[in-house]
DNA sequence: ACCTGAACACCGTTCAAGT
DNA sequence: ACCTGAACACCGTTCAAGT
């Protein structure tokens, strides 16, 4: 252990893929994306501005490796979510969303970067898998919302598909302030409303 | 009118602010939002790059004026529909909503600048009252939803939300590819899926 | 009044050179 | 192997100067 850490930290200091990846994460949190340059990120990351290229072919390969990290880390909080109320699918599916729509509040920028047209240019893998498997514990919590009979029969792919849409698009007009600055309350309430307006219709 | 035109057309060749949103609209078609750059539309119009300064107050006030020209595009069809399916107000809903994806479908650099944080940043007056008519016309569709008996009573507005967070969110995922690449008939059918089965949850 | 051309600070990308 | 610094083509913005 301590001769990696050693060996990761050697040349000026190492782990340099990490780093510029964080430093992308905070920055757009913290400026934006249109704050976000590959040269400023090296800055940050206290490395020339051509040293991202060791690591990254290009901005758009670290942009993609941005929104990657924002895939997973949506969908480990969706897991956990899951987890938490797996005796009620009920509460597993409300939770999922304000889950997807909080992440959009919270991460505005990075949100609107996974879903930028990046994804068709890119096409790294493992930005792929990862977005993925986002829309699979979507779809997941569809068949247990199905099996206990809360949720209509019928393909639960396209039923995720609905609910994706749904908690899609509310992330996005509400992290743009479309349905007013609210407070968190107010937030709450609103996907609350929408997702009992489409749960009812989703009923079995 | 002669009068006017040849005033218009004087001194290089005026009309310069309508040329170049028109060029900005083009552009954005041709090749997407990353390449839609200040001096390119310039050029495409024929003037020098400080030219659009005249007319602009910077880069931002030139992108304002583009997405403004998307929402009183999206606007107008949304009325034409309106006004089509005037007397079946089920139908009405269906194509209100078709409209709307089909726009984000045809338009999706367009679709992505309107809704990006610009509206946040410009707030120019005239995109706030574009973008408002089109939630306008979507809260009418509801109302007239309501007055058929096909929507359950309550806060219209609430409701328009709603149905406003399916479409943009159908809208979003379909114009990046996120269902599928499919055909016309692809796409018309995931359409008719969400909003049936959110209109049955809105039901009465 | 409306447009141009030079200038400035910034950007993404490349590449020879250093350790 | 990994990083630097100079170089290039592009960008948004400003401003003195032209018609």
């Amino acid at each position: 252990m301590e001769k990696q850490t050693q060996k990761t930290k050697s040349y000026h200091h190492g782990r340099l893929r990490e780093t510029l990846i964080e430093a992308g994460v905070a920055m757009l949190e913290e400026e934006g994306i249109h704050a976000l340059s590959l040269r400023k990120v090296a800055k940050r990351a206290k490395v020339s501005h051509a040293a991202p290229y060791r690591h990254f072919e290009d901005k758009v390969a670290l942009l993609s490796a941005v929104a990657e990290a924002g895939f997973r880390h949506l969908a480990q909080a969706m897991e956990q979510t899951m987890a938490d109320a797996e005796q009620d699918p009920h509460v597993q599916m409300f939770e999922i969303g304000r889950c997807y729509v909080m992440f959009g509040i919270a991460h505005p920028a990075q949100l609107t970067l996974m879903f930028s047209d990046l994804l068709k240019v890119g096409t790294s893998e493992s930005l792929l898998s990862a977005a993925s498997r986002t829309f699979e514990l979507l779809t997941q919590s569809v068949e247990n919302g199905q099996q206990a009979g809360l949720i209509r029969e019928g393909d639960s792919a396209e039923i995720a598909r609905t609910v994706w849409a749904m908690e899609h698009g509310l992330a996005m007009l509400m992290k743009e302030g479309f349905f007013g600055e609210g407070s968190d309350q107010g937030m709450n309430h609103s996907i609350t409303v929408a997702l009992e307006h489409l749960l009812a219709g989703l009923a079995a």
